[in-house]
DNA sequence: GCCGTTTTCGGCCCGACTGTTTTCAGTCG
């Protein structure tokens, strides 16, 4: 089950698209997609609150207060209801093809009846659009491909991919002569789990060579838009990239504008209008005179309106303008802040490098020290046994000794078995120097045994760290369900932190989890869980993750000393034990 | 529908590109 706010914020989404599809108020609609922005992002559980507290929600006022409360007693809100009755389901999962819109939608459901995908391919092979007012053949065509789109991916990136895409795409563009400066913008440049396309920006004088470059780039399947400002194109495997070229001078503006987030962007634009500015991707301009204030760099743009440059990964509207305002923006955690890796495998049980290859690729990497901690026996089918670990044990140890500057620390990653035990007895337990646990079984239990299960883990004097708290894995396998609020408590109560795991299609705990566990006072560890040396250097998207749940370094343990740390490991209740 | 160091009324972020139209609406980000 989602959180109340999850369920708000869909039922606050789907009344704004329907009243898109009806015609309504542009304002209203945004009105009310305005409020399932501030009731996602609220930072407290809204369940239970009544229609004073609500409103005191920025964005919720009377009417969208009282829906709120109406459905939070009776799981319905009548207006609502009354919307669906009118427009099915099926119209508004047609404004999901790309180019077609609640415009076209409510035309097409009016005037031919149709509600639903299938019904408009269909409408379209029996030429049942071509009378239609302002559907030409290009408009047909456009349909026909953005359905086929739609149908074969479902098209977000996860973020290696997109990193790895983007990262190519700006050295080619950075190569040509006319470029002053490249970048990637966006949700990647924020950090987004997933990300939906890749927006890369360029500086120049000169943009029709730059454009005529990116259109003829190998990985180009399809051009699907290109002008004098604007390119857009599609890969061979779906992905869209667009590609805006503006004045050297414009770079801060246009950097600040296109690393959105949307919302972010509304918020900071709103307090140029009130400061009677201007603010566009060309610069921040008087209202008046129309003349230029700053444009070079997103510091001047930020300055200039009263704030701090904000990292873009808290660019998505939770507070941090406020937070900007009042100069009490976080000092983030960086990558150059991690001393050290507390997850990690071996080809001991599934990683794919020896354990001399992993400790010298950590050493690389400049850490102080590194954990080892391959799987425990309960994951049959990596075939652990007490005198391997031992063994395993014994290897590191004389490790230890022979390398300078790094420590070695032996671990384990636990199974959390259905009713929140693990796998060996607390004697065996005692001799690692860390133990992460994790789920990797039972993943359909009930909300309520997952969530004793989780406690049950975090009260184990000998776990330290919760592995990838939901088990989700991104577009394969949904995350379990418990009452995270209770875990969180738990790890904070048992001093048991929560692992940001870095794995792309994994990134759990999440950016929302985390924003929630720092505020019972949850200590994270930020893990690469490398299963191969490469693997290592993918801790940078756990770094993001943590940057998106606001973490400073003091709440993150493998920042710190290993004095330190060594010491939040001896959990309160081993010590009493 | 929301909101207020100009306002309880009259605003609400802004620009690029496409397609179908002869000056602009729709979609997107």
């Amino acid at each position: 089950m989602a959180r109340a706010n999850d369920e708000v914020e869909a039922l606050l989404r789907e009344y704004a698209d329907l009243l898109a599809l009806t015609g309504g108020e542009a304002f209203k609609q945004r009105a009310y997609e305005k409020a399932a922005r501030a009731i996602a992002g609220h930072r407290d559980d809204i369940a239970g609150l009544g229609v004073t507290e609500l409103r005191a929600i920025p964005g919720v006022g009377k009417s969208i207060a009282e829906k709120i409360a109406e459905y939070l007693t009776s799981g319905r809100v009548a207006a609502i209801e009354e919307v669906r009755a009118r427009i099915p389901a099926g119209v508004r999962a047609l404004t999901e093809i790309p180019t077609l819109g609640p415009k076209k939608a409510a035309v097409l459901y009016h005037d031919l009846g149709i509600s639903s995908v299938d019904e408009l391919v269909d409408a379209i092979q029996s030429e049942r659009l071509r009378d239609l007012k302002g559907f030409g053949p290009k408009t047909e065509e456009n349909i026909l491909h953005g359905v086929e789109l739609l149908r074969a991916s479902g098209g977000r990136m996860l973020l290696d991919v997109a990193t790895e895409l983007a990262e190519h795409v700006v050295a080619r563009l950075s190569a040509l002569p006319g470029c002053v400066r490249c970048t990637y913008a966006g949700s990647l440049r924020r950090f987004r789990e997933t990300v939906g396309d890749l927006d890369i920006l360029v500086a120049s004088d000169d943009p029709e060579p730059i454009m005529a470059a990116f259109r003829e780039l190998d990985l180009v399947a399809e051009v699907i838009a290109s002008g004098p400002k604007k390119t857009s194109i599609r890969t061979a495997k779906g992905f869209q990239i667009d590609l805006r070229v503006v004045p050297p001078d414009s770079w801060g503006a246009a950097l600040q504008y296109f690393t959105g987030s949307q919302a972010h962007n509304v918020r900071i634009r709103e307090m140029a209008v009130r400061a009677k500015l201007k603010l566009s991707e060309y610069g921040l301009f008087d209202a008046e005179t129309g003349e230029l204030i700053v444009s070079k760099t997103e510091e001047e743009v930020y300055a200039r309106l009263g704030l701090p440059w904000i990292p873009p990964p808290l660019r998505e509207d939770r507070g941090e303008v406020d937070a900007a305002l009042r100069g009490e923006l976080p000092e983030l955690v960086g990558e150059q802040d991690l001393r050290g890796d507390l997850h990690t495998h071996t080809d001991l049980t599934d990683g794919v490098a020896s354990l001399e290859e992993m400790l010298e690729a950590a050493a690389a990497r400049g850490y102080a020290y590194y954990a080892v901690t391959d799987h425990a026996p309960n994951l049959v089918m990596q075939r652990m046994t007490d005198e391997k670990m031992l063994a395993q044990r014994e290897r590191v140890r004389a490790l230890d000794r022979a390398y300078r500057g790094m420590r070695v620390l032996h671990g384990t990653e636990l199974n959390i078995d259905p009713d929140g035990g693990v796998d060996w007895p607390p004697e065996f337990l005692a001799g690692f120097d860390v133990c992460v646990a994790s789920v990797h079984s039972a993943f359909t239990q009930s909300r309520a045994d997952t969530t004793r299960r989780l406690v049950r883990a975090c009260e184990n004097p000998h776990v330290h760290i919760l592995g990838h708290l939901t088990g989700r894995q991104i577009g394969h396998r949904p995350p379990i369900d418990a009452d995270f609020d209770e875990v969180f408590r738990a790890c904070a109560r048992t001093g048991t932190a929560l692992e940001v795991n870095s794995f792309a299609d994994r990134l759990d705990a999440r950016d929302e989890h985390i924003l929630r566990a720092r505020r019972y006072g949850v200590k994270f560890a930020i893990d690469s869980d490398a299963h191969s040396v490469r693997n290592l250097a993918q801790i940078r998207y756990g770094v993001g993750t943590a940057q998106r749940g606001w973490l400073t370094p003091d709440e993150v343990i493998n920042t710190w000393p290993l004095t330190r740390l060594r010491a939040f490991l001896k959990k309160p209740s081993a010590r009493e034990a």
